[in-house]
DNA sequence: CCTGATAGTGATAATGATTATCATTTGCAT
DNA sequence: ATGCAAATGATAATCATTATCACTATCAGG
């Protein structure tokens, strides 16, 4: 990424600004509300470039990409069926023995994803389940 | 799944006596070259009913949904982004980890995924490149 | 100030994985 | 044998993402 054009950063600004995870079309459709349209081909290369400036993270949902800030601590990420809610978690133990692992496999750890998916507690007490 | 059809007998049979990790084409077409042709849309619906009666299992790796035999212990999955190879481990601590998470965010789990993307041994030595 | 060179944009076509449609076939139950 | 729902397979459609390409913006020299 040779320029930090006008376009992305308004998609940077968007994502800093918040707690979301977005995926591109929601960029894309928040950016045009805000009336700074932005091409979807340009959300996605601008993405993908701010990727992999650094600028931001991403995490692989299903069968899409979303992108959240990244000047935040690592962190893992629990998974609402029910409502689509996101919630993050931080577990340094675990991070430890997932490099235990790659030791004992002989393996160099480049990146490693967590996803926890079940019901929130919100979700559950509407449905008036217990735990 | 009311029938265990033929074409879903013959995709859940070579699931199960492989240790691959298939995609929907893998097996379209490994099934096409055993002369056992079955069309690539009843293998996406087999695959589905498949897992829903818990007959097999499967991760959701970058854009695609890979299969694999449900009759072992649950693990997860060290892969390898030079080869594609993917490496399984079992770490119960880990699991209980994330039990404890769920509990502290009044969270109910149905089910998680850890990936950890790295460089497997042969190609790290292919390359040359010390740990 | 011009002038290239080139990074970035945006409309749109193309791709790849998956799902939907629909006419036809299969497997049972009456 | 008849009826009927489940399953199949060819194919169209969908969804996320990437490629193409003509055009624009930015910047370094001259
Ligand atoms: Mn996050
Ligand atoms: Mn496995
Ligand atoms: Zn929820
Ligand atoms: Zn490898």
């Amino acid at each position: 990424m040779q320029r930090l054009s006008y376009q992305r950063q308004a998609i940077l600004n968007l994502i800093n600004t918040s707690n979301h995870h977005w995926d591109a079309e929601e960029i894309s459709r928040t950016l045009s509300d805000q009336g700074e349209s932005v091409g979807i081909a340009t959300v996605y290369r601008g993405l993908a470039a701010l990727e992999s400036a650094g600028l931001i993270e991403s995490i692989q949902l299903d069968n899409k990409k979303r992108y959240e800030r990244a000047n935040k601590a690592h962190h893992d990420h629990l998974i609402c069926e029910s409502c689509g809610s996101i919630k993050e978690f931080i577990h340094p133990e675990i991070e430890q023995l997932q490099q235990n692992i790659c030791t004992d496999n002989q393996f160099s750890m480049n990146g490693h994803q967590l996803l926890i998916f079940g019901t929130c507690n919100t979700c559950r007490q509407n449905k008036g389940v217990s735990l």
